[in-house]
DNA sequence: ACTGAATAACAATTCAAA
DNA sequence: TTTGAATTGTTATTCAGT
């Protein structure tokens, strides 16, 4: 793998885990990493990787990488970083119907999401990501449980189900 | 309606619509339209929108409302407009279980959601939007083809199920 | 509270180099 | 092809005015 490529990695793990809101930092950051590269080049690596600089809630702003429809893409050799960042960031799961809802860390769904794609269990249809949020959706409602399941297990834990049977379904605030 | 509020919602259909990459060009654009401001006003509208600059497919970036997930936001006003755009801009309904998947014009989700949003139908339990998709959780299965149809009038065309009962669902392909 | 003019902060590009 | 230094382009903020 070219330095580049490392660099851009770490660039996700980085963006993914804390806020970064201009490329300077990021420039420090990486430097912290080992990485010694200028405003310019990390600018080309932004561009290249497609991140964007999403507004936040109360003020600021942080790079993320940018939400997405998938369908199963899978991208091999970073999936140990990427389940290490979902195990870091995924907060909450809830089920409705044959949809998966995940809550992660601010600015976090879009990595954690690509995670879930990259171990690619066929009972998932897709996925959709925001900022704070993806959906998983199932082929039908019986496979929930059991993706919620290895979802529960990559974060480190125990499965649930040993106990409940049936997570509630998110209910339609109003 | 305050001429900030116009100037805003004027702002979401520029952006729906045509491919903006600097505030100037949105500037010059509002011009057109009659309102006369300068890159500092549209930069504060940009930030209280919270719209985001994406990188596209092919170079270059466009501004886009965020990608986002809702549980029915509704801001009254706007919705004669947002209903134009969805008109404008959707493209293709399916349905999967509890699931309608919208496609629109690149750009174009986030919008067409946000009308989809303001409608306050009860049976929609969610929406989920990227770029030129979008997805609506619906209760249940049943209420799908309903939603469906009432979409489909806004469009401004008859309900297809005045004859077809029940649209094919997606297929989970392969 | 909202705005424009000027300015500061930040990001993208150009150019030269390796 | 990738990079850094310098430059240019773009956006956010400050400050003053309404």
């Amino acid at each position: 793998m070219t330095k580049k490529n490392m660099r851009q990695n770490t660039i996700m793990e980085i963006i993914a885990g804390e806020l970064i809101d201009t490329q300077e930092l990021l420039t420090a950051r990486l430097l912290e990493r080992g990485f010694r590269a200028t405003q310019a080049t990390i600018s080309r690596d932004i561009k290249e990787m497609r991140l964007i600089k999403t507004p936040l809630e109360f003020g600021g702003s942080r790079y993320t990488a940018p939400s997405s429809t998938s369908g199963s893409m899978s991208s091999a050799n970073v999936s140990e970083r990427l389940r290490r960042i979902f195990a870091q960031s995924a907060l909450s799961f809830a089920q409705a119907q044959n949809l998966i809802v995940v809550k992660t860390m601010p600015g976090a769904a879009q990595t954690a999401c690509e995670a879930v794609d990259t171990m690619g269990m066929p009972e998932i249809v897709g996925t959709l990501a925001g900022d704070n949020t993806f959906v998983i959706i199932v082929r039908d409602s019986d496979s929930a449980p059991v993706i919620m399941d290895r979802l529960r297990m990559m974060r480190g834990g125990e499965p649930e189900n040993a106990r409940r049977r049936h997570e509630p379904a998110v209910e339609p605030d109003e």
